[in-house]
DNA sequence: AATGAATGAGAGTTCATTCAT
DNA sequence: TATGAATGAACTCTCATTCAT
């Protein structure tokens, strides 16, 4: 019988890569990372540990790369076309695409958070993280003076601060929180 | 030698008490609550292992009490005089205040940030911790409420996320963070 | 295209046979038994690891089977017309010889010493090596008898062990060891 | 109860460093350093793994005190005063004396010799190891000088790779070698 | 009250070997 | 013939907790 085309064993691969990666996420954010064993994961993912190794050279190694794809990702749906000046309606999208994201993607905001405020683990990822982030708070400080903010640079702390702690307080109990009606107050609050 | 009086023994409990309490605190904030050992709080704390367990009984029970008696001296002092009205230097000295906490008492806070992101954790001080911050709540939106606030509610939320992230924000990078600027923005914005 | 004769595909087997073998002894050699796993082989025969399993059944039995040749190619040089009697120049010629391939067949040697000295690895080879030792100590015993040794079989132990030991101490440290002047020594010594 | 006084500890740690070595020490030199487990070794201590790693930090420390110990103790006992000259007598009492230490310290020479076949192995002591070998070497130089050696340094290199061969081949095999007669011989070569 | 030696369950990781293709 | 994805047993090491003293 012939062996698997290079073609059969990339798709394996990249299917299993992501049964992992959503594994390991949904494990991360529910129960912590430290909390979160290897052998838990490879369980959920139905594999045995041996070949998480070959996928992930270590549970480091797992948590970094699932933080950076998640980072990039949404960093490609936030990039705004560099044009002249920015609407009320833009900085509204862009609250709702914030707010909707939380939602539909509240595993990785979770484990993101957690990782932001766990020393221990936020060294795994920080090598890496730091210049992204702070990509994004130029990106949204740049968004802020072009929409006609007086201190672009203080209200891209606020609203960064601002998303954070949403997010923190939504997770901690999703359905207790009044989401709809905090983001229509940050709207009022900030779209002038 | 005469034996300790009943007094005296009970001064040293509570001496040790608050060392164990306090290299807790600065262990579990600095190097997050997973990664720091008992052994490590022990020696920080200058007793032994053993000892340690005379007054606390698990590494659990520790992280509890710490963060309960945190909160609890916290909301001592918000307590606000349920007066008629609430001026706007009233608003001004509560967002004083609270930045001001920030940092005076960095490490309470970073612990307590990283213990509501962390489920395993949360769990730990889950319990108790819950009633606590509704009333926190509570009392924060009574407080805009009679301020003038034209909802109270979600003013609430939107604070103390705001507030929460940060903190957060804060305690990542302590020193890079523009703390002063980023207050005076809060005030801008909230105090009309 | 045909299909390929018999013989061009046993000359295939032949040609990955000795691959597969020349990686294992450098890899063995260089990194030690148990530290040299069958995917560094395979990766530097340029083979898959299943392929590997088709050629040898086991990681010992591939230890096995290089001792074993290496061995035998030895024993075929060494093998010396059982003339009357040995001249003072054919003792020189035989230490010449075994100092002359201590390192042309360096890495064949250092494997040989390191397996002698590990039980565990030793037992793998055991069975078939015993034999063939005692064959090459009989050999050398006979020879030193016909070159008028007082006591042959004493001078084939110590003989036998002198060259152990140099190659030992050769392997440790091939740069720095005085090789030339040794032997000159060794033969000062044993050649009278 | 008062608890353990810091003499007791400091006997019941001396004693059991002790049990953990020797334990070790039988087992990496009958088995092999890599075949050989921690929880083979904290058996044959009668002690649980994790208290072994309250003793050393690691296997690879294990090893190295083990070895380095060892070593030590061997030089201190050929220690030879530097008087004036070395009489024949001096030179037989050295050779006895290494092979009495052959018999007596087998287990440690064994270990001693298969580390320094194994590359990676001797990595792990190579750092300390190599100053000491080193000092050996030279030490018998100047002890083969002072006896009227002409070439005392490659007399010195041959008697090292004599003892280190006859260490290896009497190990595989220690009933079978004929030790005291090959001892014999050295003698009547190496004492004119 | 006080010590730290001792335990043991469980963690992350490696690797020879198998097997579907 | 040839691949490398997949397995699982074994490994080293950590740490909260207990307990004899």
């Amino acid at each position: 019988m012939a062996p698997r085309t290079k073609d059969q064993n990339k798709e394996i691969r990249e299917t299993r890569r992501k049964m992992i990666m959503q594994a390991a996420l949904e494990l991360f954010s529910k129960e912590g990372y430290h909390s979160t064993s290897i052998n838990g994961i490879a369980k959920r993912a139905e594999i045995s540990k041996g070949l998480l190794y070959n996928y992930f050279e270590s549970k480091e190694e797992l948590l970094k790369i699932i933080i950076m794809e998640g980072i990039m990702e949404m960093e490609n749906m936030m990039v705004i076309p560099p044009s002249e000046s920015v609407s009320k309606s833009d900085l509204i999208y862009m609250i709702d695409s914030v707010f909707e994201r939380l939602s539909s993607q509240k595993e990785f905001w979770m484990l993101f958070s957690s990782v932001l405020v766990q020393p221990d683990v936020l060294e795994i990822v920080s090598g890496e993280l730091g210049v992204v982030l702070e990509g994004l708070l130029k990106e949204m400080e740049d968004y802020l003076r072009r929409s006609g903010s007086p201190s672009p640079r203080e209200d891209a702390y606020v609203l960064g601060a601002l998303f954070d702690g949403i997010s923190l307080n939504y997770f901690i109990n999703p359905e207790g929180y009044p989401l709809e009606s905090v983001k229509n107050r940050v709207k009022e609050i900030f779209v002038r």
